[in-house]
DNA sequence: CGTTGTGAAACACTTCACAGCA
DNA sequence: TGCTGTGAAGTGTTTCACAACG
């Protein structure tokens, strides 16, 4: 996962776990492309396998929802869509800034996932002043100074910070203080934030060390398994790291 | 999300929670960050303020390594960083390919957060042959007929794919026949892959839908609590004595 | 002292397994 | 009959709280 939450959960929602809410993108995207096949009805398995989780987790997950299904049957595609979307909030229109319109600030302008779910790019800001007025993905740079104006007058309540690490944390603070209330960050640094503020972070190296992490100890097993050992090769492995392996850092005593 | 199960007793095995690996990273930037401004020793207080987590978590993700603190000192930064680049497997070089090199593509050949944790950019792969030998962050685009020979002459076990969605599997099946064994996802697709593989995802568009989920959440209990109106329709049985019912949050009344 | 390291308790999430309904 | 919805059991993660120790 990519991502971190700030602070507590505060109200826990209306009861719906975070690791829910954090599916319901998933099962929202396979139910699209169902719904672009016109596919009428779909069962918790066929689901959860083209949203890539097991059906009883899928199954629970809408449990929080409510009753959406037909025994016997399935789950409607349209009336699920709906009722998916409604609960994440995108039957609105999220306007939404970009600080920070580098290489990944311009990725995101023109990335297609925003504008398709609701999230509509208001305005795009950096600090380069050789930037303003340039269109990037058909929207003219703003610069920073107008920062402030720019918030309040397109109502925004979501930003995105592209910016190098250094900026980060004053973007930010200036983004709250002119009324932001969540934040998608992805400068590879800790924002702080008050209560009440939303952060969410990406950060792509975390990612690779992660994979690291697990590719390391893969080329460990397999150093070992040929050194003879006899290992159970684990029967119906999902997507399995094996236990142990690797060499002994320390032996916590 | 690319995560993996221990089965087994696991009663000896150094198992490092996956919970715990995906936070080392970030107690390597903190620390690295501290290294760089020639701190000698720091306190789990200290560390876990700067990592943005509480201190008895990261006390206890350290406890997994090992014990590597002193009582009444804290920690010493320099071997610290090292103890955990070690785990991570970050001690070594790991050579990466990038399939894609559009928008996003392009920001992560540019991304130095790479480079300076032992990833190294190995080669830029792109189907457009418009791209080929065009460079893109110094590095020279290649197209992807030749995927399999530059995974193989690269010793690559580490994929990137910043592909459109339709593209994605594709080359993930071909990142994979060729040897690769993580891979890291950035296009909005559930990707399949064999055993023994590893996909982590990184979906920008859900980050932001999760994010509009609290949003709404917000932007409701605000209404509800100006009109001093109670609650919503709930339209579901959930009895249960569940775990602390509904959460106060919303004063009513 | 002050801070680590860690059992034990609390909590969160997942999976099982099957009753109940269309 | 086939599939949903869900208690209950199982597993993983966080937090508490304090003994151990430099």
């Amino acid at each position: 996962m990519a991502t971190g939450r700030t602070h507590r959960p505060a109200t826990r929602s209306r009861g719906i776990p975070e690791a829910t809410v954090a599916r319901l993108p998933l099962y929202l995207r396979a139910l699209t492309a169902l719904s672009e096949r016109s596919v009428p009805t779909v069962s918790s398995e066929e689901l959860a396998a083209a949203a890539g989780v097991n059906s009883a987790k899928l199954r629970k997950d809408f449990s929080y929802l409510g009753s959406y299904g037909t025994r016997g049957v399935g789950y409607d595609v349209e009336y699920l869509v709906y009722q998916i979307s409604r609960e994440l909030g995108l039957t609105q229109d999220w306007p939404v800034v970009i600080v920070g319109i580098g290489n990944l600030g311009a990725a995101l302008a023109n990335y297609g996932g925003f504008a398709s779910r609701g999230f509509r790019v208001a305005a795009l800001i950096d600090a380069d002043p050789a930037m303003a007025g340039k269109p990037v993905a058909g929207i003219p740079v703003q610069h920073t100074d107008d920062l402030e104006k720019i918030i309040d007058e397109n109502g925004v309540s979501i930003g995105v910070i592209a910016t190098p690490a250094g900026a980060a944390q004053p973007v930010c603070d200036r983004l709250v203080a002119a009324g932001v209330t969540s934040i998608l960050n992805f400068a590879p640094t800790v924002l702080s934030v008050p209560d009440g503020v939303d952060v969410r972070k990406v950060d792509l190296s975390i990612e690779l060390q992660i994979l690291a992490f697990h590719e390391q100890r893969k080329a460990g097993e397999e150093a070992e398994a040929q050194a003879g050992a006899a290992a159970a090769p684990a029967e119906r492995g999902n997507d399995d790291k094996g236990p142990d392996g690797d060499v002994p850092a320390v032996m916590p005593a």
